[in-house]
DNA sequence: CCCTGATTCGC
DNA sequence: GCGAATCAGG
């Protein structure tokens, strides 16, 4: 494929609309996403401004540029750093079916209990968990949602294992109802 | 992990 | 001019 008048006007419009390079690319066909944002800078168009009359205001100093025209095409070394690894997924299990189990006397901070949790969320989690993967413990990976469903105690335990929104250990709706916003928290009337 | 655009450079 | 490979951020 090459880039007919047709093809730039239609990169053009999209790309003025505010769409990725990738979606483009999928509309145009016979085209990569790379591709795309290369023809986008060579027509100049890098900055999404139509205009064109703002001078960007680079510095010229780019030591990074230059830094590594063809450093090592190899498979590079990764740097092999002692990273203690520690896995984000842990620390926010949300213990669900489960006394609390409270150490000391400490006021709590604010807790989320699950009985306050918007409708909305609980509902889309009771569909979720309907479509659950019922993922054991094994079969976990990096992009499985790790929201426990059931008791840990009996057979009825398993893991959402849907996939998991980009960076959270859970699926869109556990992660609805993990991280709520806390601003949905009423203060009940006094 | 997925995604995004940005850049370089052999073709 | 083209775009894959790579880089850098989210």
């Amino acid at each position: 494929m090459s880039w007919t008048d047709e093809r730039v006007e239609i990169l053009k419009k999209m790309w003025g609309e505010g769409q990725s390079a990738s979606v483009i690319a999928k509309e145009l066909g016979g085209v990569t996403r790379n591709a795309v944002i290369g023809k986008v800078h060579r027509l100049g168009l890098s900055n999404r401004s139509g205009g064109g009359s703002k001078a960007p205001a680079k510095d010229k100093a780019a030591p990074k540029a230059a830094a590594k025209p063809k450093p090592a095409p190899k498979k590079a070394t990764p740097k092999k750093e002692p990273e203690p690894a520690a896995k984000p997924a842990a620390e926010a299990k949300p213990i669900p079916a489960r006394k609390q189990i409270i150490p000391a006397g400490q006021p709590l901070p604010p807790q989320p209990s699950a009985n306050e949790i918007s409708p909305e969320a609980l509902a889309s989690v009771r569909e979720v968990e309907k479509g659950a993967k019922k993922l054991n413990l094994m079969e976990l990976t990096e992009r499985t949602c790790k929201w426990p469903i059931g008791d840990p105690a009996t057979d009825d335990f398993w893991f959402c294992g849907l996939p998991v929104q980009q960076g959270k250990p859970y699926c869109e709706a556990h992660v609805g109802v993990a991280f709520q916003p806390m601003s949905s928290r009423r203060d009940r009337k006094r």
